[in-house]
DNA sequence: AATCGTTCCAACCGCACCGTG
DNA sequence: TCACGGTGCGGTTGGAACGAT
């Protein structure tokens, strides 16, 4: 194939090639690659497990010179004995420059619950919504984070029963959240504190009120635009959660049956909670103690969501601080 | 300080799909 | 049409890190 020749021509010229964006002289990477080959030479196999800072090196200075593609012939040209699957694996999850790492924020917690639901498992699927994260990473949430309460709560995390829980409890808490966060943010950024940059509109005919968060804090990274957008009924209840006369004893929920709360984030527009009146009863959830706090008895108890045997849970099974981890 | 259990994530595996000769 | 190699995806696992006892 064309493009395996010109990849090993590329392997040919290697010895002349410039430093690397990265720092990495080619004479020290030639003596690294080397170096690599000739102790795994002896071995007579490919090498698996853990890779090493000498490898990562390779694999980055050889990309950075010649590009992705073609992973079974770039594996051999870098000098690395790794298979292709391997070496794609590596630079995809870890090494690639735009790779985003630390905790998964609430605004993609929320993206990531909305679109397995609507997705399924569809990891790369997903990733792609999400700039930076990795399909891995967000497998790894799902399984982690999600499977866990799924078990938390006896059911599994595909039932119905635990999508209701996603879409009535979960989700609009977390939109609640960022809500919270992005009115803390406006107050810090209206102090002249140096955090993302928020503006709410409150100006929509419908009465529907609209927060525009835009998060200028990470360097080099492009701006990630959320905007979380509720109808009337439900804004006006989550506002009441926030700064209710009742905050001081309990936090309101939303009217379930009426909610329809959407977000959008990066494009992508979401909506949580059901529009089916029937199934959630009652105008208002009252929840007692800190709106943050508590156990997933007594909120799923408060709202009433049919079908769950809540006296099997124990009591501090599943905080809703773990939620927002 | 030592041990044990849990959590998290990087890496591997198997499979399916696609393009090419 | 078939075989083969490359690629991508979802599932699984091993081990490091961490917290509890």
């Amino acid at each position: 194939m064309d493009m395996d020749k010109e990849y090993y021509r590329a392997c040919m010229g290697m010895e002349a090639l410039p430093m690397s964006p990265a720092g990495l002289s080619a004479v020290t990477t030639e003596a690294a690659a080397m170096a690599v080959a000739t102790a795994s030479e002896d071995e007579g196999d490919l090498k698996r497990g853990p890779w090493t800072a000498e490898e990562d090196m390779l694999l980055v200075d050889y990309i950075s010179k010649h590009g992705e593609g073609r992973w079974n012939s770039l594996a051999r040209c870098a000098g690395l004995r790794r298979t292709g699957k391997s070496c794609r694996l590596r630079w995809l999850n870890y090494l690639r420059p735009d790779v985003r790492r630390g905790n998964i924020t609430p605004e993609e917690q929320l993206l990531i619950l909305d679109l397995h639901s609507r997705w399924g498992n569809r990891w790369s699927k997903i990733a792609q919504r999400l700039p930076g994260r990795t399909d891995n990473e967000v497998k790894n949430y799902w399984r982690t984070r999600v499977q866990k309460h799924a078990k938390q709560l006896h059911c599994d995390v595909n039932s119905d029963r635990f999508r209701d829980v996603v879409r009535q409890v979960w989700m609009p808490r977390l939109l609640e959240r960022i809500q919270a966060e992005s009115s803390s943010s406006a107050a810090a950024a209206a102090a002249g504190v140096g955090v993302p940059a928020l503006t709410r509109a409150m100006s929509s005919p419908a009465g529907a009120s609209q927060y525009h968060y835009v998060d200028h804090a990470s360097s080099g990274e492009p701006s990630r635009p959320v905007a979380v957008t509720m109808s009337p009924d439900t804004s006006s209840t989550l506002r009441s959660s926030l700064s209710s006369a009742d905050a001081s004893h309990g936090a309101h929920f939303p009217a379930w049956g009426a909610a329809t709360a959407t977000a959008s984030i990066d494009g992508s527009t979401m909506q949580c909670a059901t529009v089916d009146g029937g199934a959630i009863g009652g105008d208002h959830c009252v929840i007692h103690g800190d709106s943050l706090s508590g156990s997933w008895s007594e909120l799923l108890a408060a709202t009433n969501i049919p079908d769950f045997e809540f006296g099997n849970f124990d009591d501090n099974l599943w905080s809703l601080e773990d939620i927002y981890c």
